[in-house]
DNA sequence: CGGTGTTTTGACGTCGGTCAATATGTGTGG
DNA sequence: CCACACATATTGACCGACGTCAAAACACCG
């Protein structure tokens, strides 16, 4: 993979994030995940010169809420959560973004503030791609818009799924397949751990309930034999056993 | 309006929908809510030559879930509601489709069977359009694809927050939710009552709950001159204090 | 080693789902 | 127009699921 070594930019927004070596989006293998694949050479040429990387750590805020957008963020490495506050002070995880994975794109398409926030689950490694060239290639690069499309649909269906397991699943089944999601999603080490550690308090807020429940619920699994835990960290033990709570029996 | 008549086409599907009267897309109110007008003169004229307007009587089925769709439906009249099927039987609905809003777009563009079905909640008007006349317009014409995102963009904004509602309310706010939503985006009758009448079985599955719970709330709300009730037919009788509810007292 | 934040556990009450049983429509054929 | 058949609305009873308020047990960090 080439590297290259960047001169310090001045224009990187004056988050806590730190803007990291440059390089080439043409090289980067996390493109291959996203709509930036349907870009042409020029175009690829000028988001790599006017992206900025950066560093978050865990827990800081790549954006919040109500928040106006510049640009969308491509993620090199790491996950975030977006969330938003709901009402009653507690917030609701939406989605997980990982990898290869494109976020803000929505406020940016629609030109509104952000609907969502989105924080660092783990250090992160993200590039900022400035608004201009996305919205001058969309309207210029049928083939972007048609793969941007493809991306939102994708999203708007696992929305809908989600709308569905909300309404229809219990709190207990929906953490069941919340576990199932994080290990297809994110893997397992190498002692049959998840690979993506989230807090309790986060479990509990993709899933929608309060965290205490979600704890009883979890020692509830480990005596039933399908998790193990250390600490925060959650281990699935029966796979199928889960898959039978997700179903309901 | 400029009506024509059309023969009768042997390519229309042979689901039990009637085939009416041909109108001018050119011409068509309801494009200008949706990304229709972002087409070409040219584009039109083939979407309007090619298009087949349905009449669809409540009840009836649009499409199915897991359906292969060959096109979008364009609403003209009457209102659909989208859902989907969980594992436990009951239905989510999970959208309200209603005049200018087109159905089936997601599906087309992702190339994929359908995740939703599509049913008539009233009596329809809507046009078939076939998925070349999307697709080749998507891969020529910038500004189509641009709109088109648009239209997605705020369908995922209003998912998310449905998803946000789903975990973090609890079913009384929702169901309160639910009625100032119907009021707000279908009006009233001249007597007050709802414009849109949904049987209690469908606002219990666009809620995520019981219907049995539905009812019990309705009463609830009704003892508290929050609603008036004739039949299914419901008015809203104490916005305020609905939005009360809503907020959590 | 104390301080701070997270995980666990208990107790308790309400919310909400399920199973019936009843009432009220609503449509259909006679 | 009536009467039966069937769908929808309503109500009651019952009980497990879930949220809330503490308080205790750990873990992590300077």
């Amino acid at each position: 993979m080439q590297l290259r070594q960047s001169k310090h930019r001045t224009t990187a927004k004056n988050r806590k994030m730190k803007e990291g070596m440059r390089t080439r989006c043409e090289s980067c293998i996390v493109r291959q995940f996203n709509a930036l694949r349907a870009m042409g050479k020029e175009e690829l040429k000028k988001v790599s010169d006017s992206k900025i990387t950066k560093t978050v750590k865990k827990g800081e805020t790549i954006f919040e809420e109500g928040e106006k957008l510049d640009g969308v963020f491509c993620v090199r490495s790491g996950v975030s959560k977006l969330s938003k506050l709901s009402e009653n002070g507690k917030d609701q995880i939406v989605k997980l973004a990982t990898k290869g994975e494109v976020i803000g794109q929505r406020s940016v398409i629609a030109e509104e503030f952000s609907n969502l926030s989105a924080k660092a689950v783990d250090d992160m490694e993200i590039c900022f791609i400035p608004k201009d060239i996305i919205t001058t290639t969309l309207n210029t690069n049928p083939n972007f818009g048609v793969e941007v499309l493809r991306h939102m649909a994708h999203d708007l269906k696992e929305a809908d799924d989600v709308i569905v397991n909300m309404g229809q699943k219990t709190v207990k089944q929906r953490i069941a397949q919340a576990f199932l999601y994080l290990k297809s999603n994110f893997g397992e080490d190498k002692d049959g751990f998840l690979t993506l550690t989230l807090s309790r308090e986060d479990i509990a807020n993709v899933v929608g309930t309060a965290t205490e429940s979600c704890i009883r619920i979890i020692s509830e699994f480990k005596k039933k034999g399908l998790l193990e835990t250390s600490g925060k960290k959650v281990a699935i033990a029966d796979e199928k056993g889960l898959e039978e709570v997700v179903e309901g029996f």
